[in-house]
DNA sequence: AGGAGATGTGTAAATTTTACACAATGATAC
DNA sequence: GTATCATTGTGTAAAATTTACACATCTCCT
């Protein structure tokens, strides 16, 4: 059978190519439709999803290995990825079952163990521009699509908790450093600057307020054109001005409290 | 040679009873005579320091190994540890040399597999309080002992980059929680808070804001006693109020901005 | 007994954050 | 074509927070 004979041959790949023990898992946010998406995927004829996420070749630093697995799932390539954590725990394979991963992908129990083993797996998080992402399933999956983030379903392994833990550090990041570079369109508007930032934060903030501080940290260039089709009043548009945002990025100032 | 075979059954131990490449480092701080330490080993028989660390068993979350190691090193239990980064740049080895190893260790070639390939670890860093740490090194060091946070040499691996990022971690982690649960005496005074902000932060703080600002988080008790045999006026000693403490750590309550 | 040096304490100024309203615009409905 | 509706653009005053700052007290040492 053809089908096992490759995903043989891949385990043997994992044996030989890459690190034993490690993987990485991504936590990919999207922004569409006023609601904050996590990109999943379903394993072959089931209905368990889970993370994206990928191993790590023996020449490859962790970095590049995270890289390789979002490009693989997006097709992007040059966006915010983060690592967030580094998931230890015994018990994270709790929400897996050797039985079923066998009927998922047609194997002997000895080619298993590749799978049943725990493995310490590094947490990354990234923020892509939700129009620009290709989802693409994996070898071992059979789809790739948004979620809200509301709407997760249980996941695999402890990929649940991975979420929670990447909105969290999300959260958080938003009060030190500015988002949305790479996670709006090239122009936008103020009120989907801010709508971003409410569904981020979960709260929802005052306008005027909002626009002055984001203005302060003078990251943002406004263009003469406007946002036309919309039902009332044509918003500004509006662009990061690239250079002063990497700075802000790098000089950690204190932003949202 | 007895030393040869304990090292070798060592090696032998890594390869069955500890998950492959990955690792766990510690960044121990302490505080003493207004200074930030950080606890460092020194290989057998060279002058090359490194971070303690250790290794995860298969049946051992990353976190428990992480406190044994550090357990092992301090001879302390129940303490501040956090988890930072991990680290798995390809080039992390880049300040150790196998053929250095060999002979520090007496180690044949064959040996040194284990310490050559590049391992993915995961950074933790400890808040202890000094005095009640015995430094302890173990079975790959000779001696085990405080260092200035401002004096520390070349390490081994990227072990400075791991105190670089450890410092900067704290001082993030010093603005959203409080500090000095572990790392200072039970009792304490005022000025001995604020000194150990100072030295975290990098800079001076004004003496009365600093004090009205801690006594506003209301996790702090001020004791009847004060603290004879200063020089000067006796200041007051208080202790952490620990429940209160401990809430305002899961809180994450605005601190020092 | 006096001096040196550190501690204990409160208030006013400056800054930052928050609250808040009305005119202008553009598509849609009539 | 005109009115309507929902949304955008904009500034100021009040509140809250942060900062700056000085003098009396205590303890050991001389």
């Amino acid at each position: 059978m053809e089908y096992k004979k490759q995903v043989q041959r891949l385990i043997q790949e994992f044996k030989t190519d890459f690190l034993p023990s490690v993987s990485v898992d991504l936590v990919i946010f999207g922004f569409h439709d006023g609601q904050l998406k996590v990109l999943l995927l379903r394993w072959k004829n089931t209905e368990d999803w889970c993370l994206p996420g990928g191993r790590i070749r023996h020449e490859e630093s962790l970095d590049d290995a995270a890289y390789r697995s979002l490009h693989g799932r997006t097709g992007l390539t040059e966006i915010f990825l983060q690592q967030f954590h580094t998931f230890g725990d015994t018990r994270r394979y709790v929400h897996f079952s050797q039985e079923q991963t066998m009927l998922r992908l047609g194997l002997a129990e000895e080619d298993l163990q590749e799978f049943s083993n725990r493995d310490v797996s590094v947490g990354y998080y990234a923020l892509v521009e939700f129009a620009n992402v290709v989802p693409t399933p994996d070898f071992f999956t059979d789809e790739c699509r948004w979620w809200d983030i509301n709407q997760v379903p249980p996941l695999l392994f402890d990929h649940n908790d991975m979420i929670t833990l990447a909105l969290k550090t999300l959260r958080r990041q938003l009060t030190y450093q500015p988002i949305g570079y790479n996670l709006l369109p090239e122009k936008f508007t103020m009120p989907d600057l801010q709508q971003l930032y409410e569904t981020i934060l979960g709260q929802s903030l005052d306008r005027r307020n909002f626009q002055k501080r984001m203005l302060g940290y003078d990251i943002l260039e406004r263009l003469e054109e406007r946002k036309t089709g919309g039902a009332h009043k044509a918003p500004y548009l509006y662009r990061f001005d690239k250079e002063k945002y990497e700075k802000a990025l790098a000089d950690e100032i204190l932003f949202v409290g």
